[in-house]
DNA sequence: GACGAATCAGCACATTTGTTCTATAATAAT
DNA sequence: ATTATTATAGAACAAATGTGCTGATTCGTC
């Protein structure tokens, strides 16, 4: 979440990163050594690849010999991940899993999220978009975005999306295996918990890691 | 949100563009014609610059004349914004807006939004920490990001963030302003709006333009 | 002050790469 | 059937770029 400030670079090392930085992120591209001696004061190539060397050694650059403009800010922090929107979530509907073969280019619509906003990157999060205000004692509205990693289990506490199989209801919960006993926490502390005494009736089917809101107007 | 498929390119050209944007995410950098013609097998350079013009045409890639490897996107749905976190939000405490002079790369922390996910990509868009559970009622939690497009009012219905002058309080809610009174409505609608009969004891601070929760454990 | 390491400039050179022009096959249009 | 358009290959060429080497300068350390 948060990105620190670089350690102890000499300012030209420094100029040198955070100008790859912007031009990468203006141009799509890496700039040449020459552009790099240009706008940092370098009079020539040899010592922008000597600075870019000592970079290297950090662990903070890296190229491909030989080939131009190849390179590649490393320690990526924020890298955006496409997520499936697989569908939505709503009471009275089984909650549409992903399929087994990840035919995640085809779907219809992702959500793009940084990596850096999420507790894992794995390929297997999907989305899913929240349908009714059934769920608004967990603190998820209509159309909310919910990203889920798929589990079978999760530890006490957390929010899982849930599958009850009497009600034949889908809903998001914090989930709590007491004695003999499911309980099913509201985000609101004001409000009831839900006690299932056959564990059989519930079934996790996944851990939520983010909500996403917006008010686009 | 969300990223509709490709309309009807033939195979070679829907190759191409799928290459590079899978080449480009491994390696960071684009791929060189050759590269190209070798992976989708076509012969020449030519060619392949060939199908990329007709690929420019449709306003799909682009690229620099005579610079090596700039081939670039187009139509780049996704690409990250680090919004600066400000602070926290928590009732009885003033927002913490931002400096007239953005010296937003020296902000603690950031978040790390994609630009598809926000109606607006200005730069003066700022995100707050939600402090204490006192904005349940607009459904947002505590430890939640909300992330703020500061403005001085605010069209009915939209969500925002609000200094009530005669409280000395902050709170997050949907503002509507009626013929002699200001209504501020909890998002759950099961619960009592705020009636404020002086409108100058109600300041519109920004507009709510996202809510994001994190659930990592 | 001496000495070595780090820092910088200059230049020649090889390679990668894109561009352009021409020619030929395939396909669509008339 | 003929023509125009699109699709493909080839090769020559020029430009952009990285690499390596040599030498000069600065800087810190003893």
């Amino acid at each position: 979440m948060a990105t620190k400030a670089n350690h102890k670079l000499d300012n030209l090392s420094s100029d040198i990163l955070s100008f790859i930085k912007t031009y990468r992120t203006e141009k799509q591209i890496s700039p040449s050594y020459s552009e790099i001696a240009k706008e940092v004061g370098i009079k020539t190539n040899s010592h922008v690849q000597y600075c870019l060397k000592k970079l290297r050694n950090l662990g903070l650059v890296d190229w491909q010999k030989g080939i131009p403009r190849s390179l590649r800010l490393c320690k990526v922090l924020d890298e955006l991940i496409n997520i499936p929107v697989m569908g939505k979530i709503a009471a009275s509907k089984p909650i549409p899993m992903p399929t087994s073969d990840f035919a995640y280019y085809d779907s219809e619509s992702t959500v793009a999220v940084a990596s850096s906003g999420l507790p894992m990157t794995n390929n297997d999060l999907f989305a899913l978009e929240v349908q009714g205000d059934s769920m608004i004692d967990a603190m998820v509205n209509d159309g909310d975005i919910v990203i889920i990693k798929p589990c079978d289990a999760v530890e006490n506490g957390t929010m899982a999306a849930i599958w009850l199989t009497e009600n034949d209801e889908t809903t998001l919960k914090f989930f709590h295996r007491e004695e003999n006993r499911i309980r099913l926490q509201p985000a609101n502390k004001e409000m009831e918990p839900i006690y299932i005494e056959n564990p059989q009736q519930v079934q996790v089917k996944g851990r939520v890691v983010k909500v996403i809101r917006n008010y686009f107007n």
